[in-house]
DNA sequence: CATAGCCTACTGGTCAGACCAGTGCACTAG
DNA sequence: CTAGTGCACTGGTCTGACCAGTAGGCTATG
């Protein structure tokens, strides 16, 4: 005690230093997306390894969705422009791993988007509110078309509520436990039997919600929100586990 | 139109089939953490392909954080429990690649913290509030010894409300994008001028959200959290994105 | 002259075989 | 019984090769 603290030292493997150096140069921005890497084979002279190691950090920054590569392609790999992809997949596992309840990832989407509703509320331009009216528009039509088309267009109207928020996170969060929880249940309601009904009632429910957008109501949009949330999932989630959800509806 | 519908066919590389296969066993519990995978050359044998293929698939699945591999080891590769690893790291990147600015961070912690204690005021068992008692505690101790301390004690504080709140989720995001914001201000704080004022301010604040979580006052303990959270920081938010986390204050 | 089609020089994907440094375990010498 | 030594195996890296795909220049044809 009192001696020098020494850390762990962890041996790094090349491909490793090969894919921090690349992570590097695109997350500060000097390599853009649409730009190419050097090929396989001049990355090999570049780094002074052989190609296997090329190839391995390669893999692992396409499996962090930074760059992708063709066969082919006379250029390198190509850098990418940031999609969730990446994190969807980690969150993917992590539902499927941990055993995520439908419960807990309805519940995580009321978190989000009430949230989200309650900054739209004081944030959204009015060109915002019109894309919220066009999808709530979208819906109505919808409803003789299918469940299909009403499900985008729902997720438009959630999608415009969540950029309105001016938070990149909060957007990018909704849709990544949006496409999960879709992934769940979808069929589900694709097939309830009173399937025009559900949709006539959740149109009305986000009207609701569209009003206190559009009146500044933060709060209030927030707690529509839950509950427009609540009602069109409720009858998916094990009834033991609903009072969690009811604990965010006041 | 009105034909059969193509879907767009990708190239299928090897090593893909190989992490999908693995994956779905992890995924599906058939190969649970601590078990081993065989080792490189009995892979390769197994699904007929090359080492290099192999390794490939293998670079892949460490990325994601569902192996690890370490030279000289007799055994394979060692399935990992699932860690938050790999949505820490994409969200890193999301925060670098996007421009995340601090203000938006925080924001989304305030969103989650305040939903994790509107939820922890209703289902907290008294272990969990004994937890939070104690985290305090050690807070008011770490006055005299130090930020790192203090800090370490807040994220217990905050760990144990997010576990009351019986969200895996909303457990895991907590802890990844608040790992993110002590990286960008954990500097910072420690060198503040005022420290152990601040210090004390945020403990007299945690004791005020403590008993409303105490008392089951949920929206109480959510508001307090929001203003908790917001006092801590707003130091270090540029004056100009400080509207957008008061917008979260009631 | 314009263009359709081929040729070539690359690309990434895969394979085979080799070497090295590290690890754990069985065996052995004390 | 223990300390030490090999050995058999691991993953990490390298070399060199082949294949199928792509793009762009070249050529032969209209």
């Amino acid at each position: 005690m009192g001696g020098p603290r020494f850390e762990p030292v962890r041996a790094v493997r090349a491909y490793e230093r090969i894919v921090e150096q690349v992570e590097e140069a695109i997350e500060s921005g000097a390599l853009c997306p649409g730009q190419r890497l050097p090929s396989e084979r001049d990355l090999m002279t570049q780094f002074s390894v052989s190609r296997s190691t090329v190839r391995e950090a390669l893999r692992v920054l396409q499996a962090r969705g930074l760059v992708r590569s063709r066969p082919g392609d006379p250029n390198g790999a190509e850098v990418l422009a940031f999609t969730p992809a990446a994190l969807h997949k980690s969150m993917t596992t992590l539902a499927r791993v941990e055993g995520l309840s439908l419960a807990e990832l309805v519940q995580f989407r009321m978190v989000l988007d009430s949230s989200a509703n309650l900054l739209a509320a004081r944030l959204r331009t009015d060109d915002q509110l019109a894309e919220m009216d066009a999808a709530i528009a979208r819906m109505r039509e919808a409803v003789e078309l299918g469940y299909d088309e009403f499900s985008a267009a729902d997720v438009a109207f959630h999608d415009a509520v969540a950029r309105a928020s001016r938070n990149k996170l909060v957007q990018i969060c909704t849709d990544v436990v949006r496409s999960i929880v879709l992934g769940l249940v979808s069929g589900r309601i694709a097939e309830a039997p009173d399937r025009a009904g559900l949709m006539r009632r959740s149109i009305r429910h986000h009207e609701e919600v569209l009003a206190a957008v559009r009146a500044g109501d933060g709060p209030l949009a927030a707690r529509l929100s839950r509950q427009t949330m609540y009602d069109y999932y409720v009858a998916y989630v094990p009834a033991g586990e609903r009072p969690a959800l009811r604990a965010l509806l006041e």
